[in-house]
RNA sequence: CGCGGGGUGGAGCAGUCCGGUAGCUCGUCGGGCUCAUAACCCGCAGGUCGCAGGUUCACAUCCUGCCCCCGCAACCA
């Protein structure tokens, strides 16, 4: 088996959302491994593409120095953290190239490759075409102003950058942008679109909301894939062209090949045992939810139309939130590897905190410094850790040395029943959460015969019943430490060390007539000073509190409005010009409405249901005419709403103003 | 009326595909224990399973409609 995660991009520090991925594949790969299946685990930074290129120089240096230098602070969070990769290599190497070039000629050959003329924007201080999101400017829609090229932030609006109303370079400030054309070359994707209806369709691929998620896109023809950037690029060159790069999510994933054969040129093997065509090698990608339209299309009909064997299964994560929300820097909800660990904080802790979280879904997981705390103390520390300590403490001080089982255990046959029916089928899953929920299962029932038993009063009367009981104890104890072994590999060595035997995965006979070593907490518990401290490191401070606004007065349902909120609200007698049905939407009407304006104004209303479409033309109605536009898709934005009263015989009744009234005359 | 995911005791979640006593962890409360990192064990309380209709002997689970929350990509890493 080969195991990938997603690979981490080189413009900047790992944060705690890159660790659940992480995390989630780290135990899949030391899970799989402990169950004796051969599994490879390989990952690498992905080092091109624009913002790489613009952080390298803006530092001052090459883009070489600069992500050799991310390089190495990621290899390091990853250690911190004990993600045990084979490799974690990079895509700025000579192996990435040529499998590159390769793959770009195989699609070449196949006739999937076209070479056409894009319009884009180009920056003449620069010297460079720009990228959407280096181009800002104000919305062609509602004209909000610092917009991305692409999409406006404020009305969900998207567009072309060349629509944007002053548009400039969000690296220099130039307001004097060109269009220029430039020849790119383009994957035709919809080549392989049946191959890959079949492919995505095929059992066990993807997880089952995942599949429905592809075949939307599958549903329509698949665009076209622009794979070249203009230069200056960091990334590779493409074949033939001197100025001409390839787009970093078409060197990226093909990270994952390279970086094997890599790993095959250091350890005498060959990658084609992997991907090959006909290898007998599962490989599976562990990705998150932002990025599946690359690893579901993109990548698998790149590995199609080259002739390497495509992914077994692609497995998707949830996005982490922080305390609720969103991980992001404003809301003060981001943060970074880096931080973690120098707060003081036992990676081990997040990385149980999230397997115990995470099932087989692409939920999202929410991380709360309280929660984490009380699952850490809780079950990994009260739980199972205590179930050792209390065990190992007594047999310490009573000869350190264990004895043998109390006869009619069944320690072998239980313990050889969970792990079969319980532990591995969800490690297979992924679902590290069941994994969690075993363990802990087990474990509280040794804790509870332990009080039963009360071996620390029988130490007296019968040691010998007293000290197999403690034996007992303390191979379950084993049991739990081996099956979370994946998940908190320190805390697993540490029992381990203790007991002085090692923990095989499939050994379910027990460890009797043995000297251990003495015992300690195998688990630092989690202390309030360390959340505090942790909180303290968010990397911005959260925004201000609210001031509470003034209770409001019984009886109402809604809050006041001040009277100056009232008057923001500008509104307006409008006439209904033409009206029109909407294709495909029978709720919605688009109306034409005469506001006294220099033109009519575009308002869509829901009301197709209550009225037809010449009913409303030739009325007077009351319109909202300051709210923001609303984009309702394929090119149809309304600017403003129309007032509707309910309760009449219709759902909608429209609230209609005489005649006489003047479109654009104020409504108060 | 876009699409996907979700709404289950105070919190976080499982169960829903394949209807049959509503479950887990934490928290609260009461009791026990004192070997153990004040940890462990037993027990009580707490839920109209988002709302409304329907199917059924029976629905958290199936069907229909509605409400609310979160997320959503394509020259963007």
């Amino acid at each position: 088996m080969l195991v990938t995660h997603a690979l981490p991009y080189a413009n900047g520090s790992l944060h705690l959302g890159h660790m659940v991925e992480s995390v989630q594949t780290d135990v899949f790969v030391r899970a799989m491994n402990a169950m004796g299946k051969e599994c490879i685990f390989i990952c690498a930074d992905d080092t091109h593409g624009t913002p790489i290129e613009i952080s390298a120089r803006k530092a001052g240096v090459d883009p070489e120095e600069w992500i050799a230098k991310i390089h190495l602070e990621h290899a390091e969070d990853y250690k911190a953290f004990e993600i045990d990769f084979d490799l974690f290599y990079t895509t700025h190497s000579p192996e990435n190239e040529l499998h590159a070039r390769r793959i770009f000629e195989a699609l070449r050959a196949d006739g999937a490759i076209e070479k056409r003329d894009v319009l884009q924007i180009y920056c003449g201080v620069d010297e460079r075409f720009l990228p959407d999101r280096y181009i800002r400017g104000q919305c062609p829609v509602c004209g909000t102003k610092d917009q991305y090229g692409d999409s406006c932030e404020n009305c969900g609006s998207t567009y072309e950058p060349t629509d944007l109303k002053d548009p400039r370079c969000a690296i220099c400030g130039n307001t004097n942008l060109e269009k220029r054309t430039s020849p790119h070359y383009f994957v035709k994707l919809s080549k392989y679109q049946d191959w890959l209806r079949g492919w995505t369709g095929s059992e066990g691929r993807l997880q089952p909301e995942i599949r429905n998620f592809v075949d939307k896109w599958l549903a329509e023809p698949l665009r076209d894939w622009d794979i070249s950037r203009d230069a200056p690029y960091f990334g590779f060159l493409i074949p033939g062209e001197t100025a001409k790069y390839f787009y970093v999510w078409l060197d990226a994933p093909v990270g994952y090949l390279s970086s094997t054969d890599k790993w095959c040129q250091d350890h005498g093997r060959r990658v084609e045992e992997f991907w090959g065509k006909g290898a007998d090698c599962d490989v599976v990608h562990f990705i998150g939810k932002d990025i599946v339209y690359f690893h579901t299309l993109f990548w698998p009909a790149m590995l199609h139309a080259s002739g390497w064997k495509e992914p077994a299964r692609i497995h998707v994560h949830g996005m982490l939130t922080v305390e609720g929300a969103k991980m992001s820097k404003s809301r003060g909800t981001f943060l970074n590897v880096r931080e973690y660990l120098h707060a003081g904080l036992d990676p081990e802790w997040l990385r149980y905190f999230y397997a115990a979280n995470l099932g087989a879904t692409t939920s999202d997981i929410d991380l709360s410094l309280a929660e984490l705390k009380n699952r850490v103390n809780g079950e990994l520390l009260a739980n199972v850790g205590n179930l050792a300590n209390r065990a190992l403490s007594l047999v310490w001080k009573n000869g350190g040395k264990l004895t043998r089982l109390p006869p009619d255990t069944r320690f072998s046959e239980i313990a050889a029943n969970v792990e079969a029916t319980k532990i591995e089928p969800a490690y297979e899953k992924s679902d590290t959460r069941s994994v969690v929920q075993a363990v802990l299962e087990y474990a509280s029932s040794a804790n509870a015969r332990l009080q039963q038993q009360k071996p620390w009063e029988k130490l007296r009367s019968d040691p010998g019943a007293a000290l197999a009981e403690l034996t007992l104890a303390a191979n379950m104890a084993r049991m739990c430490a081996r099956w979370l072994a994946p998940i908190v590999p320190r805390f697993s060595r540490g029992l381990e060390e203790q007991l002085g035997a090692p923990l095989g995965w499939d050994d379910f006979k027990p460890l009797e007539n043995a000297s251990i070593g003495e015992p300690r907490p195998l688990v630092r518990k989690v202390e309030d000073a360390d959340i505090e401290k942790l909180a303290s490191r968010f990397v911005a401070p959260p925004p201000a509190e609210v001031p509470p606004s003034a209770p409001p007065k019984a009886g109402l349902v809604t809050p006041e409005l001040s009277i100056d909120q009232f008057a923001q609200m500008e509104l307006r007698a409008g006439k209904i010009l033409a009206a029109e049905r909407v294709p495909k939407k029978d709720k919605l009407l688009k109306l034409s409405i005469d506001l006294g304006e220099d033109a009519p104004r575009t308002i869509v209303s829901g009301v197709a249901q209550s009225y037809a479409p010449e009913e409303l033309v030739g009325k007077v109605v009351c319109v909202v005419a300051n709210l923001p536009a609303k984009n309702f898709g394929k090119g149809l934005v309304s600017h403003g709403m129309i007032l509707f009263a309910s309760g009449g015989d219709r759902e909608h009744t429209a609230i209609e103003l005489p005649a006489d009234v003047k479109p654009g005359s104020q409504v108060k």
